[in-house]
DNA sequence: CATGAATGAGATTTCATTCAT
DNA sequence: GATGAATGAAATCTCATTCAT
């Protein structure tokens, strides 16, 4: 846990530099960082835990990050980062917008379980960006990218209009950030919200036409 | 706002105020905590802030809540029972699940609109229960309420088997908490959402069988 | 125990004023303060405290006292005067230094087990009594009036000379505030001590004459 | 006072200051410790006070000790250590109880003088120890020690019986408690208090037989 | 006479941050 | 690179005190 590692134990592929000593206390911190935000927030957490969480004391935390909001901004990236890179592999290959969304929840379903406080940072950042103590967040590229893709080949093979893009983006936003919400704690809601997630798209859950009897 | 101002304009008063005025003082304290909370999270908002916003000084706001953490429970009490009496009223009367949904989904947008604070701080509050800094959070009742008797009446009207009651309950929750996520601050996105959710519902979002096309 | 009554149960004899309720109340408080303050010291010792266990709000104290210094005066006033009233009963009409230290001894033995909360209060007073927060606390009569009749009557008795009058005022006070230290938490350990002084006192404790034998 | 300075007179730099500092700045905080609750007690007592008083700042205390509380405790143990080490060292060969009394209270007299403020925290802590805001207070060690010591000697010698050695314990408590209320400030009194004691210890006090004369 | 809402000052404690070692 | 003593600001909370009711 305190060694970062990629979410599916594959070594990293996009090249970070051959991690010396100070490269691994750097993601020992940043781990720790994206464990303690997620548990307690930014504003109750406290420099000094993250340090003890991380093995050294909160002095140190300055040579590699230099105030408590850049490394709250640091660990934003990284926590996107690893996650929407195991998001982008769930899909490769798959033939349609359907198999891409189902991949993607089976894909939650083991991100949430081996890498469950980067998710759960993920999931309250976007409701901790104020401004007024955290500054301006960068945008989170790698879910942009990953969005943006998704959709991209979804209008390219014809399974999305132009005109419905748009409104995918947002739905497919929603029930990311809601599933993150909802099933991040227990492993029972979290099974029962991907299994109705796939029915609500193959559109088997809800029934379409009520039986249009006779209501008063 | 760094004057203590009366929730009607003037000046608190030293004395006993006439009776009545205790309640409406209550009732700012908790607007102001919902507001705070849901702008900055638990532990980045201060009391000081709440007391300023509500129109008194911190140590008064210790007349009507014990703690602060007190006070954070009694505005997750107050906004679930604002909000959840707002979606109760807005099914009344609605035919069929889907109406009862679209319906909802129309609300959100004017809750949204109208009462931004107690949705930020219900969607934020989830993921803030960490019970090592608030204690164990009373359930929501008023959600569950609402939850419960959306779908006790469409597994009665036919429209959900009881088998797929409780993975509806799931969607239902995740659909709502993905909204209050994405469509908060931005008047769009809000719209988008909304349409792109009936959309979805409605079965005419994503192409069920895509063109089986010539794929090479 | 909230409503004072003497240390013996006898009427009060020095005419107190035939106690409207003002007056009750005004006792009440005092007992409260009293009781209070010896357990906590004063600056533990909150209004707030000292007026539940009186049975009023804070606010009401300031009826009949004008502020939390005031009331520590008065209430030392009051502890004196309770407890050196009884130790001036207990020794009317004894015919000896001796004698009257015996029946004094005996005295504290009861008022300690009766009056507990008193004895703490005076017995922390002595040393609370730093003028910054307190300010000059009056003279406490009642205990110079006893100790001074008890010299005087020695003395005229022959038992002490006049020169040895200030040592044994001395004495005196070391030996009932050494005691009110020692002995008032711990019903044995005060049966101890006053057996102890006892024996002091009459020269049967410590062997006066060490066998005078062969030492080195 | 009030600007801080270093115990010894620059004022605090930034920074890790060199190796033993540490050891020294705890205790002038011990030190400012014992003397501001001697003075005041421990509720009227502030830590901002004693910080500033040992040269640092509020907050600065808190890397010594953890709380007011803990601050109190080591506090305790520290002055019972000093002054029961030097009463320790005043009856060292002296060959009878009487001569080792009196040795101790010519010490008592040195010591009031010289480390006052460690003799009036002694003394008040008897009254302090109200486990409600203190929690229990460790055994005071050295004085058991000190006083165990003084009456297993005596015993040994044949000056006291072992059945009077409880009771004289509790005697000796009693002087030593008494005296460093009544001796404390007053150094007239003291002086008086001291020979005063003597001689009650020497019998020569008070007379034993009273010239049982004629009583009406 | 008593209440209780409110104030404003101050208490304890935490914490981001600095910097000599 | 890491430590840990120290700062100074701010946070939560307490409390003596006031005063209209």
């Amino acid at each position: 846990m305190s060694t970062p590692a990629a979410v599916h134990g594959e070594p990293r592929r996009r090249g970070r530099p051959p991690a010396g000593v100070a490269e691994q206390t750097r993601l020992a911190v940043l781990d720790a960082a994206v464990a303690c935000f997620a548990d307690q927030g930014y504003g109750s957490t406290s420099l000094r835990t993250i340090a003890e969480r991380a093995g050294l004391t909160a002095g140190s935390v300055y040579h590699h990050f230099p105030s408590k909001q850049a490394l709250y901004h640091a660990a934003y990236l990284y926590a996107f980062e690893v996650v929407y890179l195991s998001y982008e592999d769930s899909v490769v290959g798959r033939g349609s917008l359907l198999a891409e969304l189902n991949a993607m929840l089976d894909r939650t379903s083991v991100i949430m379980e081996t890498n469950q406080a980067m998710v759960a940072f993920i999931s309250k950042s976007s409701a901790e960006l104020s401004p007024r103590e955290l500054g301006p967040l960068p945008q989170p590229v790698p879910w942009e990218r990953f969005r943006d893709g998704m959709v991209h080949r979804a209008v390219e093979r014809g399974e999305l209009t132009e005109a419905d893009a748009r409104l995918f983006q947002r739905v497919f936003a929603t029930l990311l950030w809601g599933l993150s919400s909802v099933g991040l704690r227990d492993p029972v809601a979290r099974a029962e919200c991907v299994e109705g997630l796939k029915r609500l798209l193959a559109g088997t859950l809800v029934a379409k036409a009520p039986p249009p009897a006779l209501h008063p």
